[in-house]
DNA sequence: ATGCCGCGCTATGCGCGA
């Protein structure tokens, strides 16, 4: 079982680079963030001939926007985190396949709208761990896999590519995503001793590798028995106009 | 300490992203 996780910083420009990814790497399930275009926009033609079903949580304005591509059977389980009323942001689906429940999430950044945007990101973050939570209470296996704007650690970005009050790094984004580790939600990449980086900034920080690594794979503990490798596909961050971000996958054995 | 880049907009600069 092969779950995969993408920023494309637009799906409409960024449609070629899912379709090759698909093929490259063949993943299970993809979620993807960043579509920046409505639901109806969401260039389903493009990917059609991978073999893929897909559900799109798009959002006018051009911002955010969610979805998921999968090769195997699944349901949709909802599209937003409760917990807040009238949150139009579309940066959550859930879906039910192969046993197991995961989610796509776009962690909001929490950079911009002062106060209020880092607030908005936190209580986000709360919301999340109580979507966690319920999972785990119920013992139901639960991924997440998304672009969760969190560097948990000073090891998680390259010195000096964020100021240190960064929403990024700040010591409340970091109580969050640490409170979600001790819920029991697993961080594949640590788990496996690895820290790569899944996002470099456009310029030459690619080129010069100075990167963060943002983008995550949580697993409950059933999933996280299962967990063998996990992937970034720098070679997609090597193409002609790549998003900013790789793509990140793991591997699970069967259950 | 930051947006030099990239995206979408109702645009020909701005807000936002990380």
């Amino acid at each position: 079982m092969r779950l995969a996780s993408f920023n494309v910083n637009s799906i409409r420009r960024r449609a070629p680079h899912v379709a090759r990814f698909l093929a490259r790497h063949t993943p299970d399930v993809l979620v993807l963030q960043e579509l920046k275009c409505r639901t109806e926009e969401f260039p389903a033609v493009e990917l059609a001939a991978s073999g893929y079903r897909h559900h799109v949580v798009g959002q006018p304005g051009g911002r955010n926007g969610v979805a998921i591509l999968s090769r195997i059977p699944f349901d949709v389980v909802c599209e937003n985190l409760e917990g807040e009323a009238e949150d139009d942001h579309a940066r959550y689906v859930e879906i039910r396949a192969a046993g197991m429940h995961i989610a796509g999430i776009y962690l909001p950044n929490g950079n911009s709208g002062g106060e209020a945007g880092m607030a908005y990101k936190w209580r986000w973050m709360q919301r999340l761990h109580e979507r966690a939570q319920r999972h785990l209470d119920a013992f139901t296996p639960f991924a997440i896999l998304g672009d969760f704007n969190v560097c948990p650690t000073d090891a998680d970005l390259t010195p000096g590519l964020l100021p240190p009050g960064d929403a990024l790094r700040h010591p409340t984004t970091r109580g969050h995503f640490r409170a979600l580790c001790h819920l029991g939600m697993t961080d594949s990449a640590i788990a496996l001793g690895e820290r790569p980086w899944t996002y470099w900034d456009y310029g030459s920080a690619f080129e010069t590798n100075r990167g963060l690594r943002i983008d995550h794979v949580m697993l409950s503990p059933e999933l996280a028995e299962r967990l063998q490798t996990f992937h970034v596909d720098t070679e997609a961050r090597a193409e002609e106009q790549p998003s900013d971000h790789a793509p990140v996958w793991v591997e699970l054995s069967p259950s």
